[in-house]
DNA sequence: AGCACGCCGACT
DNA sequence: GTCGGCGTGCTC
């Protein structure tokens, strides 16, 4: 008859598929426990203890057998408030995984030294800064009450670059959640890399100071990450700035999510269950009604989806200024010497020109090897006649197998020529640097990769030669760009070989100043028309159709189960069962034992999938068998639709 | 995952 | 006669 709850729910922190769930326990006389503290509790046979987290008091528990006791609580700080428990528990359930994978990506590691310093800090009252904003680039009042209404909107970014190297996009996401903030909402801005972070840093430490502002880095230590967590607990508004795991930041009165560059593969988590950052921003957003807006220069095709649907918006800039493409031909370069043979004349003019007045940026792609194939005739990409997946070479055979459904492409036709031989496609950029140091004698050449990581160059001319996504900005922008190996980018087997190749153009196009050019090399055809352009509307738009038609994402979502050949065939026998719409390609047998199948499904029908598939998961670690590697499950992992090796591997 | 309970071979 | 092999099953 007490009056207040003896039994607590607590979520223990196991990974293991049948732990990952609710279990009740006493609380002892004399302790105190709330939801979303962190409490030791017995776990299995003997006094084997684990920590978790407490969901929920409760006066009754369904639980017939006798209960245990709460062992302690480790910290009475609320770490995982209601509404982050709930946002932790619908990406789990829709990604086929268990909330404790997921928790471990939201929430740093207990500091005890800055939880106390934190729990005994004097807060002095904070005055929310000042609008400062550019919203006149945009229509009147297009950002006024975006976190009230809970707008769900795309963001159209502006190029360019100002005199002190700050990005004019930069410049846009720091007023939006400046502003967000100073109508006392809390802003959570997620960007795909460190670079990006490392940009935005100063410039909101110097709008809102670090009162206002917590940075999820992934390069401090674990209590810097704690303290930086702590704060967002705190009753006042702040803004977040982190990649990927910021999206769950649990701050109060969030009012805004922004998802910057939403196509970049930064985005995709690699840790189980592989959640995508824009996925878990629609159920924040959804769960929460604040505001999201996707960020970018140009939409990527999930957000044409979402706008195609209706429920997003568009925020456009009422002016958007683009750099000139100039898109130049090798064929015209006949007359040219040995010493620029990439380089077409009109492009080599241009940047000798260019490189009188100031930096000029040399795109290139990453060198690799692929298995892929592509047609030797038109040299498109080579697909399955049958899903339209890319074909991959298979060692010492001549025909190719497609890497979706394994399907033997012995009488293969190119689906645009009709040609019927293919080749392999080969890429690689090692020549790059010495050949444009023999075009351009006495420039001064500057590497900038993985290996030579540059941020910022200054405005002094020089030859930057630099891998996408590793490009240096320059201070008031480059004063040409040309951009290489396109086609070999395009035709990468990989579904976002397109909407990737766009965007690492699109960047390098944001680096240049205003009244620069770029120049694109021996590449024709609709992707490049449209970039020429700027007019991605029609391109997009097919794209998305073709996508519906394939049954591909974003129109379909899709699961990728890899297990090994007993639990696949359950897998199978469970799909094909309980889940009737959804359609399977492969499975196809990959390295080792295990075997990979692909499943597409339509957004209506993938929660049951995902709870079917969930089950098998759970089914299988109860009966696992000596030996047996354990199943994985990833939605919209799609870099299994890439180039899946096969046995070329 | 751990950890204990549970029924069959070689030892002091 | 016991000590102990790790197969099977559960964890509030």
């Amino acid at each position: 008859m007490s009056e207040h709850p003896r039994i607590a729910r607590v979520r223990p922190d196991s990974r293991v598929p049948q732990l990952d769930r609710e279990f009740d326990y006493r609380i002892p006389p004399g302790m105190t426990v709330e939801p979303g503290v962190r409490v030791r509790v017995p776990m299995g046979r003997g006094s084997r203890v684990s920590s978790g987290i407490v969901t929920a008091l409760v006066d009754h528990s369904d639980y017939a057998g006798k209960l245990g006791d709460i062992e302690e609580v480790i910290s009475d700080v609320v770490v995982v408030p209601h509404e982050m428990s709930r946002l932790l528990e619908e990406v789990a359930v829709r990604h086929a995984g268990g909330v404790s994978d997921v928790l471990r990506l939201a929430l740093p590691a207990r500091s005890v030294r800055v939880e106390n310093a934190w729990r005994q800090r004097e807060v002095p009252p904070r005055q929310l800064p000042t609008v400062r904003t550019n919203t006149e680039i945009y229509e009147p009042e297009a950002w006024d009450g975006l976190a009230a209404r809970g707008a769900k909107t795309w963001c159209e970014l502006p190029y360019g670059v100002n005199g002190t190297g700050v990005l004019a996009s930069d410049e846009v996401l720091a007023n939006l959640a400046t502003h967000t903030l100073a109508g006392g909402h809390s802003v959570v801005l997620v960007v795909p890399d460190w670079r990006d972070l490392n940009r935005l840093r100063p410039m909101l430490l110097e709008r809102v100071g670090e009162q206002f502002l917590a940075v999820f880095d992934s390069d401090s230590t674990p209590s810097e990450r704690y303290r930086a967590y702590l704060r967002c607990l705190e009753d006042d508004p702040v803004i977040v700035l982190g990649a990927r795991h910021a999206v769950y930041a649990p701050v109060s009165k969030l009012g805004l999510l922004i998802v910057h560059n939403d196509a970049d593969d930064a985005h995709r988590e690699p840790l189980a269950p592989y959640p995508h950052t824009r996925d878990i921003a629609l159920i924040r957003a959804e769960q929460t009604g604040a505001a999201l807006c996707l960020t970018s220069l140009v939409p990527s095709i999930a957000v044409q989806r979402l706008r195609q649907m209706g429920y997003f918006d568009s925020c456009r800039l009422i002016r958007q200024t683009r750099p000139r493409v100039i898109p130049t031909s090798l064929a015209l370069n006949s007359e040219q010497g040995a010493g620029q043979a990439r380089i077409p004349s009109m492009a080599y003019t241009a940047i000798r020109d260019a490189l009188r007045a100031g930096p000029v940026l040399v795109q290139v792609f990453r060198s690799g090897y692929s298995p892929g194939l592509a047609c030797s005739e038109c040299g498109d990409r080579a697909r399955c006649t049958r899903c339209d997946g890319p074909l991959v070479a298979r060692k010492g055979r001549l025909s190719g197998q497609c890497g979706w459904c394994g399907e033997m492409a012995t009488t293969w036709s190119c689906s645009a020529c009709k040609a019927t031989s293919h080749r392999p496609i080969g890429y690689g950029v090692g020549r790059t640097i010495s050949e444009l140091g023999k075009a351009f004698p006495g420039a001064r050449v500057i590497q900038a990769d993985g290996d030579h990581p540059i941020t910022s160059v200054s405005n002094a001319p020089a030859l930057v030669v630099a891998t996408r996504a590793a490009e240096p900005v320059a201070d008031g922008g480059y004063a040409a760009v040309l951009l290489l190996d396109g086609q070999s980018m395009l035709q990468r087997p990989s579904l976002n070989a397109m909407t990737e190749t766009i965007e690492g153009w699109e960047w390098a196009l944001s680096l240049l100043r205003s009244d620069a050019q770029a120049y694109i090399t021996d590449i024709d055809g609709p992707v490049v028309s449209s970039f020429a352009s700027g007019m991605y509307q029609d391109l997009l738009g097919r794209e998305l159709t073709h996508r519906q038609e394939l049954n591909l994402p974003p129109s379909s979502k899709l699961a990728v189960v890899e297990a090994d050949a007993a639990t696949m065939e359950k897998v199978l026998t469970v799909v094909a069962n309980k889940t009737p719409g959804v359609s399977v390609l492969g499975p196809v047998s990959g390295p080792g034992l295990s075997s990979r199948v692909i499943l597409t499904s339509s957004y209506q029908e993938a929660p049951s999938l995902a709870r079917e598939l969930r089950a098998v998961v759970v089914a299988q670690s109860v009966a696992r068998k000596k030996g047996s590697s354990r199943m994985k499950v990833s939605f919209d992992a799609q870099s299994a639709l890439d180039d899946f090796g096969l046995d070329a591997q």
